[in-house]
RNA sequence: GUGGCUGUGGUGAAGUGGUUAACACGGCGGAUUGUGGCUCCGUUACCCGAGGGUUCGAAUCCCUUCAGUCACCCCA
């Protein structure tokens, strides 16, 4: 069919395009605020680098990933995420050389092959940031600050902040056989999914919903009991840091990250009414993902929100600004001898930066000032032969109706001091 | 990937076996001479997501397929 695209894409069409600049221009401004800059990475990169920095096991790699080799030969993948390339930029570009922590952030679109549903689409846009260089937790606090401020300033709120610890190479490893040894008896009662997880990500099964999972483990030990000292000074000093920032947080032992390379913090915003897909943004420390894709050990943290939840809920919450663009004027040719000289207004206006516009589907006068009201032009211009004759145009308010009628070579200057004055 | 629900014009929708597919909004045109916003009038689906089948006859029943949606899953 040529006439539909492709499953779980979407067309930004010109009357919602309006509410993604806004979207987009409050990131921008919060980066801004925040000392992040913009990077764009290509959206698709080599397979590998997917594979290894999300994690080979990964739902998001082993089932989502829109994966096919190019003519050369080379596995290529459509950017599930964009954590991974920031990464191999941030290292092709040597730009751990520049005053660390780099800041950055990114806006554009991501592809997982996945069911499509509201709120979840096979290409979808993210606005993440990522501070890389850094371990403290006040950069922790830092891009939670910055997200929980971007949305609110959308106008957003009952958002609900959730935060964990998943722990580090040295504290997990402990942490995970400590877990596989409260679940070894209940493993045959537990869901097929969450058998499969025992040995491979025994993490995720706390985060099962099926009812009896939930209840097997209850009381299960918890990752943020079992914190190395370091991790747990991390997590105590960000808990402080969140609070001095008045931002509220709840805490979730049982929230889990999807993807491999989280370290540490680990954090999700919800807001509820969007149901089922309720993340807006998720994020967290991947301290070891810069090793992992080849360089030297570098700490690191982000997250990515969702632009369409975004837009999901502002749309529920009735908080999409009013983005109709009006027309400073409209010019109205009478006849075939107006056209040329109503033309030439056109441009004239155009050129001193008025935002003016003309019928070009040969309209009546009538359907002509129809469409002048529609647009709510501030202004109509109208020129017909008897102006034409006089080199003359008739300018029209239109909120007030007053006409009067005007010398092409006046006509700027009037108009300018109508408006300014 | 699993299960459920839905699919009528640009939009919101009525119609659930029988001649020309309601209604509302929107779009377009018009209501005497070169003027809008209100009002009024006209017009706007050779066809009911697509393909096949049942039937004398289907938008209405069946199958397939595609798409959306809800939940699961996953996650942003």
């Amino acid at each position: 069919m040529l006439t539909t695209g492709p499953r779980g894409t979407k067309d930004i069409l010109p009357d919602t395009s309006g509410f993604w600049q806004y979207v987009e221009k409050k990131a921008r401004e919060v980066c801004n605020l925040f000392g992040y800059r913009e990077i764009r990475t290509p959206i698709f990169e080599h397979t590998e680098l997917f594979l290894r920095g999300i994690g080979e096991t990964t739902d998001i790699v082993e089932k989502e990933m829109y994966t096919f080799s190019d003519r050369g030969g080379r596995s290529i993948t459509l950017r599930p995420e964009n954590t991974a390339a920031v990464v191999r930029a941030f290292l092709e570009h040597k730009l751990y050389a520049d005053t660390p922590p780099a800041k950055l952030f990114y806006i554009g679109p991501m592809f997982r092959y996945d069911r499509p549903q509201a709120g979840r689409y096979r290409q979808f846009h993210q606005f993440g940031i990522e501070a890389i260089g850094a371990k403290g937790p006040a950069i922790d606090a830092e891009i939670i600050i910055l997200a929980t401020q971007f949305l609110r300033s959308l106008g957003l709120n009952e958002l609900v902040l959730q935060l964990n610890s998943v722990g580090c190479p040295e504290c997990r490893p402990k942490y995970r056989s400590v877990l596989q040894e409260f679940l070894r008896d209940k493993l045959s009662n537990l869901c097929k999914d969450c058998q499969s997880r025992f040995d491979r990500n025994p993490m995720r099964i706390l985060d099962c919903k099926q009812a009896e999972c939930t209840s097997l483990t209850q009381g299960a030990p918890q990752m943020v009991d079992c914190l190395c000292d370091e991790c747990n000074q991390h997590f105590t000093q960000l808990k402080t840091l969140l609070t001095a920032g008045n931002i509220e947080f709840k805490l979730n032992p049982r929230l889990v990250r999807g993807l491999d390379y989280y370290t540490k913090t680990a954090f999700e915003i919800q807001y509820a009414p969007l149901g089922s897909q309720s993340a807006v943004c998720g994020g967290g420390r991947y301290d070891g993902l810069i090793a992992e894709c080849g360089g030297q050990p570098t700490p690191g943290i982000g997250f990515a929100i969702g632009m369409e939840r975004v837009l999901l809920a502002l749309e529920k919450q009735n908080l999409l600004p009013d983005v109709m663009n009006q027309y400073d004027v409209f010019v109205i040719p009478l006849g075939e001898k107006a056209q040329a000289a109503a033309f030439k207004v056109l441009c004239d206006l155009r050129k001193s930066g008025y935002i003016a516009d003309m019928d070009f589907m040969d309209r009546s006068l009538k359907a002509q000032m129809k469409l002048a009201n529609k647009f709510s032009a501030q202004y109509a211009v109208i020129i017909g032969d008897d102006e034409v004759a006089t080199n003359s145009a008739v300018l029209k308010n239109m909120q007030t109706g007053e006409q009067q009628q005007i010398n092409f070579d006046e006509l700027l200057k009037k108009l300018d001091t109508e408006v300014n004055g």
